[in-house]
RNA sequence: UGCCCGAUGGUGUAAUGGUAGCACAACAGACUCUGGAUCUGUUUGUUUGGGUUCAAGUCCCGAUCGGGCAACCA
């Protein structure tokens, strides 16, 4: 099988990799993923993560995983945690380059009194507000603060004195010394240095200055040697920024910042702090919710690793902020499992079947396939009984001809069963369907048709003597609309949600089923494929969630 | 009304001046002990106006549309 993810992958970044590999511009090549750890990864950053550890891996390189933790006030060690294990999961490797941005603040600080010292960056001592006017707007430039020409021997000691901790948040700042007249705002004499007074998760008490993005990036890539350093479209127009830095600088390696098209997908979210709003406000049961799109959601709704890394992979990467179908990741997680994930048969919806001439008290021990598609699965025994439940949408009283179920008077075959044929069926008051009536053929033990009758319907089942009861999740799209954050002027994207993305059900199963360890996917057949959840599943009595439905081209027409 | 970036079927993505291809989706048929899978087929595309060239999706100029940029966020 070739698989997608094996085929070579081609792009514009991994282009100009080749390209700088093929002139010698480098003979290696560093990358790295950069996350600020104050929130979980989600799908967006499973794509990045495959670009930035995927390229390295391709062309012998290395990538570093950072932690950009420059602003304490929403950074934690449980966000480093979870992303660790993410990647991890993911199945990429930093090996011993694990860093953080914040184990760089002493050279950072050095770095900035460098600039300093050369008359490219000052103390400032404008307000935020005082700054809105003296910056200007992109239409017209810009006027410099009062504090840019201050000599650099007083901007140092004021630097100094802030990071003893002299002045209040906010009262001074460190800017960079570019250009007031710049069409791009970002060159218009950006903060580089502003006082927090946040304790860090990392450094604790240690600063109460702490350098900006802008600043502390191209100085963290060139201290790893990062040489492709991947981000998202946003910081197009920071690159003029960080290649100034790096110049002024005097890093003889210069990274290179090379932008792509962020991820975007249909029906979901994808943005940290609309996430975090989702969890906070109690609309999905935590970051792991199997409905979310971050990669503990997916993990814990039973998505594989390889279908996220497949998917990644045939997204491409491009400068085209555009879409993308989660019928895509679906069909990812399906083509894997299809070929994978051991069957077996669930009702999810059950009604129950006499079978009027099968002896009462007997059990057949059927002979199931483990997996069509794998031969090396094996097969399992399923027992039968007189009486075994059928889902309730494969029974109807006044089919139509396409309907190739039960309906009075029509046989089908249950799965691995036998051929049965409907005789009525029994109904309540309200006239809901309670039994369903059927005789057998002995002649077809097992599904068999030694007779070589054609018989159009197959359906899957479970004795009633043995069925294992277990609680199913069926999980659906979280918002119900494609671009849930398409909303006009004044209306909130969470009226989007889709009130109906989980139905918690109680299914009949086979009793092989109820084995299942934590983290066990089958595919149910005819319905879809689940996992046995990996937090709420007890031995013995696994509690599943349902990854994606099966493909069901049956139009009830 | 400033700057930067982008535009190829419904969606995503190839074609690096030389036959517009692939995948998902949709639809149809074949096959099938899963209305799954598999196989076959079909529908749908270079935003627009000029220019360069034997030849333009590709190069140049203009327009249109979309995204980004005015945190001491990243």
């Amino acid at each position: 099988m070739t698989t997608p993810e094996t085929a070579p992958i081609s792009d514009f970044i991994r282009d100009i990799i080749t390209d700088d590999l093929k002139t010698g511009k480098h003979t290696r090549i560093v990358t790295r993923f950069p996350p600020e750890p104050n929130g979980y990864l989600h799908i967006g950053h499973g794509k990045a993560v495959c670009l930035d550890f995927g390229s390295a891996l391709e062309f012998n390189g290395e990538c570093h995983l950072r932690m950009d933790d420059t602003n304490p006030s929403k950074e934690s060690m449980e966000y480093v945690e979870s992303i660790k294990t993410d990647i991890r999961w993911l199945g990429f490797d930093w090996g011993e380059h694990f860093y953080y941005s914040a184990d760089y603040f002493e050279r950072m600080y050095e770095a900035a009194r460098t600039l300093i010292r050369n008359g490219k960056a000052y103390v400032c001592e404008l307000s935020q507000e005082q700054w809105k006017e003296y910056r200007g707007i992109p239409t017209q430039p810009g006027k410099g603060s009062p504090f840019r020409s201050r000599p650099a021997e007083e901007s140092l000691d004021f630097f100094a004195r802030m990071r003893a901790g002299e002045f209040g948040d906010g009262t001074l700042c460190v800017r960079a010394k570019i250009d007031m007249a710049s069409p791009n705002l970002h060159l218009r004499d950006p903060v580089i240095y502003r006082i927090m007074r946040v304790p860090h998760y990392r450094t604790g008490d240690a600063w109460c200055i702490y350098p900006t993005y802008d600043f502390a990036h191209p100085l963290e890539d060139a201290f790893e040697g990062i040489t492709h350093s991947l981000c998202t479209l946003e910081f197009e127009v920071h690159r003029p920024l960080y290649d100034w830095f790096i110049a002024e600088l005097g890093f003889e390696k210069k990274p290179r910042q090379i932008e792509f098209a962020r991820l975007n997908v249909t029906y979901t979210v994808l943005s940290k702090r609309k996430l975090l709003e989702l969890v906070q406000g109690g609309l999905v049961k935590g970051w792991d919710d199997p409905r979310m799109p971050t990669l503990c959601g997916l993990r814990r709704r039973g998505f594989t690793p390889e279908s996220i890394r497949n998917f990644c992979h045939r997204i491409g990467i491009t400068k085209f902020d555009g879409y993308t179908d989660i019928a895509l990741l679906e069909f990812c997680l399906r083509d894997e499992l299809n070929k994978t994930a051991p069957r077996a048969m669930a009702v999810l919806d059950p009604v129950k079947v006499v079978i009027e001439n099968y002896p009462a008290g007997q059990v057949e021990w059927m002979e199931a396939v483990n997996n069509p598609e794998d031969p090396a699965a094996g097969t399992r025994k399923v027992p039968f009984s007189r009486e075994v439940f059928v889902e309730r949408e494969d029974f109807m009283e006044d089919a139509p001809k396409k309907f190739f179920r039960l309906a009075p008077g029509r046989e089908v075959r249950l799965r691995y069963g036998y051929l049965v044929t409907c005789t009525g069926c029994v109904k309540d008051a309200s006239g809901k369907v309670t039994e369903i009536r059927c005789t057998y053929d002995p002649a077809t033990q097992g599904g068999n048709t030694p007779d070589g009758r054609k018989v159009k319907g197959t359906i899957h089942w479970v004795a009633a003597s043995h069925a294992g009861r277990v609680e199913l999740r069926l999980y659906d799209r979280l918002f119900k609309v494609e671009h849930p954050e398409a909303v006009p002027e004044g209306v909130d994207y969470k009226t989007n949600l889709n009130p109906e993305s989980l139905k918690t059900i109680e299914a009949v199963v086979e009793p092989s089923v109820l084995q299942a360890a934590a983290g066990t996917r089958f595919q149910f057949e005819r319905k879809g494929y689940v996992i046995a959840d990996a937090i709420d599943s007890a031995p013995g009595k696994p509690v599943f969630n349902q990854i994606v439905p099966l493909r069901d081209s049956w139009t009830k027409t």
